[in-house]
RNA sequence: GGGGGUGUAGCUCAGUGGUAGAGCACCUGCCUUUUAAGCAGGGUGUCGAGAGUUCGAUCCUCUCCGCCCCUACCA
């Protein structure tokens, strides 16, 4: 053990990395007994020492069949099968596993800590790269650099020999290393070949370019990080099986770096917007997750409980009513970039739970928020695309300023012959019938309206266009027009087909907002599935007194899922739902 | 929810009523500027799960499960 270290050792400091010993030598954080330590309480305190959290999630299983651990009758059986288990996991693991864990053995019991806990390097991929071709312009082809540490993922390796290529993959990129038998000698250079495709390593070189025109590092030197026990997915054609990709997207993200793109970009989207809204005097607030009461929105919300409070809470399904309560308070213009949850179908367009930027301006209308929101997708499509226009799906987008603009029910009465404004509900619903299209239940004249908009003209609005003038009886929350009652001061944002935003004037009339919550309850009575729930806790600020305000909504995924050119929000989401696998039906 | 497709080696995919193949990966050997390295040898698999038909099923039938697409609901 002592030789062994001391190499390490050695190792360590050549390359500059903190590997810790074995775990043999340094017993006192080779438990589980280290970090727990970090989290007693001081001593004073008393008996307040760390324990494990006293309630499991029991998250729903019935009462009746709660009980305490030691007590279901399964446990010891699964107590005295377990070494009969690990012998039925290892004869199921496949040979690939099982070499690649022979080999972790084989690699401690010689003394070499396979997981080591910190590496220093001077350079990225990229950074590498960069620095050689700094060194060239200087001295020429012939160009050598001082020695670089680099780390990352072994992805290829071409054992000629004596000689090795292979490239290791960072965050960065990739990067090319030549490891020759007389330059680390033959133990080192064994221990090279040994290493399997997606192990982690650190190496130190210098840099040069090789004759077929590769930037290379020489590698001097090189130490495991990680051992990976795992075979990587194919090399050339990628992870292509889509359940895989969605599951375990870490794979994808290895072995596909178009992917890493995507949620790089995703990222950069929610970035851009957040300095945008600051520098438009916007504040970003967190409001509660789980609710009481999930308004906002009509749609059916995921229930869950609190243990200490013994109360059922609704996972949000819009952040639209707390941040209300905030302009209550006085606050002029918030913003949150936050996560909802409805518990609804899924596909293409609709994932279970997505992230919504939602922002309220006071003093200014659904007027400001459509100037707003044109600024900002505007303003994203440039700093995302590096141009006004871009392409979706093969699709071009158009996103210079001003978008167009249709009124829904002159778009709605366009594409179905009629003057809607002036049609009743009987008419209405033949003309849906006429197109085979089944109205739910409990529609009246707006309800309808809405149902002819979606499905006549909403799908042909490929270029961003905001639709005005939605029904009063489909914006529960939005501010009446004041020179038609049946239509509100709304818009939403279309683009390629879909929805992107939704603004509209807000109600600033505690008895109007009171009545429009009776509406929609009588919706309900009559048969409407989905409906806004009643919220005295909210009427009550809002009759505290409500400035103007305009509100807006924007679903960050889908326009992800458009500014990324992906063709479902499950290919923006890094790990979309999906359902369990069971082993036996 | 309804319709269609799909599931075979670690990955990407062929294939057949007589228990299975290719490329990559993997294992053995050779190879010191290669790059989807190459050459020689090796198949490592509950053919998604269960039942049925059959002398025999990965293949045919039924049921179930996962995933994808379309459709319905929701944004």
């Amino acid at each position: 053990m002592g030789i062994a270290l001391a190499g390490l050792v050695l190792a360590g400091r050549l390359l500059r990395l903190h590997a810790r010993p074995p775990a043999a030598a340094r017993p006192e954080r080779g438990t589980r007994a280290g970090p727990q330590h970090r989290l007693q309480r001081p001593r004073n305190h008393g008996q307040h020492r760390w324990q494990p959290p006293r309630y499991r999630c029991d998250y729903g299983t019935p009462a009746s069949a709660r009980q305490p651990a030691s007590a279901r009758p399964d446990d010891d059986r699964q107590a005295a099968g377990r070494s009969v288990d690990l012998r039925a996991v290892e004869a199921e693991r496949t040979e690939q596993e099982q070499q690649r864990r022979q080999k972790l053995e084989r690699l401690r019991s010689q003394g070499t800590e396979p997981y080591l806990s910190r590496f220093d390097r001077t350079h990225s991929s990229a950074e590498a790269l960069a620095l050689f071709v700094e060194v060239e312009k200087e001295k020429g082809a012939e160009a050598r650099t001082e020695p670089v540490a680099l780390a990352g993922r072994l992805v290829a390796s071409r054992v000629m020999g004596k000689a090795t290529f292979a490239h290791i993959q960072d965050f960065a990129g990739r990067i090319q290393l030549h490891v020759k038998v007389d330059k680390l000698g033959e133990p080192k250079y064994q221990q090279f070949v040994d290493l399997d495709l997606g192990d982690i390593i650190g190496v130190r070189g210098s840099l040069f370019r090789t004759r077929r025109g590769e930037v290379t590092c020489e590698v001097e030197d090189f130490v495991l990080l990680a051992k990976a026990l795992r075979p990587l997915p194919e090399k050339y054609h990628g992870l292509k099986d889509v359940e895989v990709r969605h599951r375990q997207r870490y794979l994808d993200l290895i072995a596909n770096p178009e992917v890493r793109d995507v949620f790089v970009t995703r990222a950069r989207i929610v970035e851009e917007t957040r300095a945008f809204l600051r520098a438009r005097g916007f504040i970003e607030v967190e409001t509660p997750v789980l609710q009481p009461i999930a308004g906002g929105a009509a749609a059916r919300p995921s229930i869950t409980h609190h243990n200490a409070l013994d109360i059922d809470l609704y996972m949000r399904i819009a952040l639209e009513l707390y941040l209300k309560r905030l302009i209550v308070g006085g606050f002029e213009r918030v913003f949150e970039i936050g996560r909802i949850f409805r518990n609804e179908g899924i596909d293409r367009w609709h994932s279970p739970e997505y992230t919504m930027l939602e922002l309220y301006q006071a003093y200014t209308d659904w007027e400001g928020m459509l100037e707003l929101t044109e600024a900002l997708v505007a303003h994203l499509v440039q700093r995302i695309k590096g141009s006004t226009s871009f392409s979706y799906q093969g699709e071009s987008i158009d996103a210079r300023r001003p978008f167009a603009r249709l009124e829904m029910v002159d778009a709605a009465s366009q594409a179905s012959g009629r003057d809607l404004l002036k049609a009743e509900v009987p008419e209405l619903r033949r003309l849906l019938a006429e197109r085979q299209i089944e109205a739910r239940p409990g529609l009246g004249w707006g309800g309808l309206v809405n149902e002819l908009f979606e499905e006549l003209v909403q799908d042909r609005l490929v270029q961003p266009t905001f639709v005005t003038g939605h029904p009063v009886e489909v914006s529960p929350l939005a501010r009446r027009r004041s020179d038609d009652p049946r239509l509100t001061d709304r818009f939403e944002l279309f683009i390629a087909g879909t929805e992107i935003a939704n603004a509209f004037s807000e109600i600033n009339d505690p008895l109007d907002q009171r009545a429009r919550f009776e509406d929609q309850a009588r919706a309900r009575a009559s048969g409407a599935e989905e409906t806004h729930p009643m919220d005295e806790d909210f009427l009550t600020a809002l009759e505290h007194g409500f400035p103007p305000t305009g509100g807006m909504g924007l679903g960050i995924d889908r326009l992800t899922a458009l500014l990324t050119d992906q063709p479902t929000l499950r290919d923006v989401i890094a790990f979309p739902h999906m359902r369990a696998r069971h082993a036996e039906p």
